[in-house]
DNA sequence: GATGAACCGCGAGCTCGGTG
DNA sequence: CACCGAGCTCGCGGTTCATC
């Protein structure tokens, strides 16, 4: 009845047994990211778990009945600056999918730079913003426990007895256990608690109509206001476009973006009607090399936070656009332009995409397929390349209208 | 000094090519 | 042709650097 998908079993055996799930039978499953990282197994994981994965991978989706209940990503990180978005896009993932989402992160966790004392980096308090914009768009929980630290007790680092692990306790069962939070904290208890009342409401309700009502919960309501009432006392009176990565962003009128985009039009093709169908637009500036994390957990950031009015991409009220390289706004000229900071070059993408290219056995001979291929190319028959490229191609085509390099661009007609 | 933003090291799993 | 070790890709969990 119940099936937990894990990528370490231990989490998942940490979970089955502080909540409910130990009552029932349930069964284990390891879990394959994607079709380019583990290219002999992805293709045997079932279609409803796929979907989730098509953005990014969370650590454990428990499913009942073959529909995903919740899904759980952990992480042990400092979150300063943009890095507690960093595994943003699989809460976005699970919610897309109507699957309630549990995000743990530290509240704080002690870092101690070269010749200076250790101190507490405390969590970007945005993090909380983004996750309530997500639960506006799709009813449906993306909630944060904070993994237990030494924060709250022990203002001075220094002072934190847990400071060999940078401030965070783990579960005192380091034999069944090793890894997972501290399970008899009050952060994990509650979050145990919640889980129950999602295994409870799907046996009260059916699986699909258990998830939907579940923001009108007393128990997940609470965690709703604890979370917005963490972003205001931790913000401090900031505003949210000051903090990472909204800070990161500069907005524009459309029309600058489309002047900016003439240089592709020619007298057979103009730019489609998507982008001049929203006033302004939303550009995340990225400062980088192209690579992946942290940015595409962050762009699936900013469009909740700025842009979405609605469940898909369709629904936005500015156009998100991904930028490597600086971004200069000529208001003389109401256009745009990219220069090169960090040699970040389309090509970049293109041999990304090129790459991923090499999973592909579409254009392979039934003879030169073993039988342990075949199912996997049915899979790309079906889905083409869609699970076999690199998460960060998968995640910054989805979520951006456009993107912009120095020597060139992509974007959407509609 | 606080905070934002870019870069690093490592392990798992896979591929590939040399070797007996 | 089976085996196996080297090296690569991918994704993870972080730290350091830059800037105000």
């Amino acid at each position: 009845m119940f099936r937990v998908w894990y990528s370490t079993e231990s989490f998942a055996d940490f979970i089955i047994e502080n909540t409910n799930l130990r009552h029932d039978n349930v069964v284990k499953n390891r879990m394959y990211e994607s079709d380019a990282n583990n290219p002999s197994r992805f293709h045997t994981m079932p279609d409803h778990i796929r979907k989730i994965l098509y953005l990014d991978a969370p650590d454990l989706i428990v499913e009942r009945d073959k529909e995903p209940i919740f899904s759980i990503e952990v992480s042990t990180e400092a979150g300063t600056g943009h890095n507690a978005f960093q595994r943003f896009a699989r809460v976005a993932a699970s919610v897309e999918n109507d699957v309630p989402a549990f995000y743990i992160y530290p509240e704080g966790a002690i870092i101690t730079r070269r010749g200076a004392n250790p101190t507490w980096d405390r969590i970007n308090p945005l993090i909380f913003q983004a996750l309530e914009s997500v639960m506006n768009i799709y009813d449906i929980p993306a909630l944060l426990y904070y993994f237990p630290s030494d924060i709250a007790a022990f203002p001075d680092a220094s002072a934190a007895p847990h400071i060999g692990t940078k401030g965070l306790i783990y579960d005192p069962d380091i034999v069944r256990y090793p890894g997972c939070p501290d399970g008899t904290s009050s952060e994990m208890q509650h979050m145990f608690e919640a889980i129950n009342e999602i295994i409870t409401s799907t046996s009260t309700h059916g699986v699909i109509a258990g998830r939907i009502n579940l923001l009108r919960n007393l128990i997940i309501r609470s965690r709703r206001s604890f979370m917005q009432a963490q972003f205001h006392s931790k913000s401090l009176g900031r505003a949210a476009n000051e903090m990472s990565p909204a800070s990161a962003t500069k907005h524009i009128p459309t029309h600058y973006l489309l002047n900016y985009l003439a240089q592709y039009e020619t007298p057979n093709y103009s730019i489609g009607e998507l982008l001049g169908s929203r006033e302004s637009t939303v550009i995340y500036q990225v400062n980088a090399a192209f690579r992946g994390d942290p940015y595409p957990g962050a762009l699936a950031a900013i469009d909740y936070l700025l842009c979405r009015e609605g469940k898909t991409y369709e629904d936005r009220r500015y156009n998100l656009i991904l930028a490597f390289g600086h971004v200069e706004i000529d208001e003389q000229n109401e256009t745009i332009s990219i220069t090169d900071i960090n040699g970040s070059s389309i090509l970049d993408f293109f041999s990304a995409v090129q790459n991923s290219e090499r999973h592909n056995l579409l254009t392979k001979n039934y003879s030169d397929l073993e039988s342990n291929k075949i199912s996997r190319y049915y899979m790309q028959v079906r889905y083409g390349s869609t699970y076999s490229k690199v998460k960060h191609i998968r995640v910054y085509s989805y979520f951006a209208d456009a993107i912009l390099f120095p020597d060139g661009s992509l974007w959407r007609d509609a």
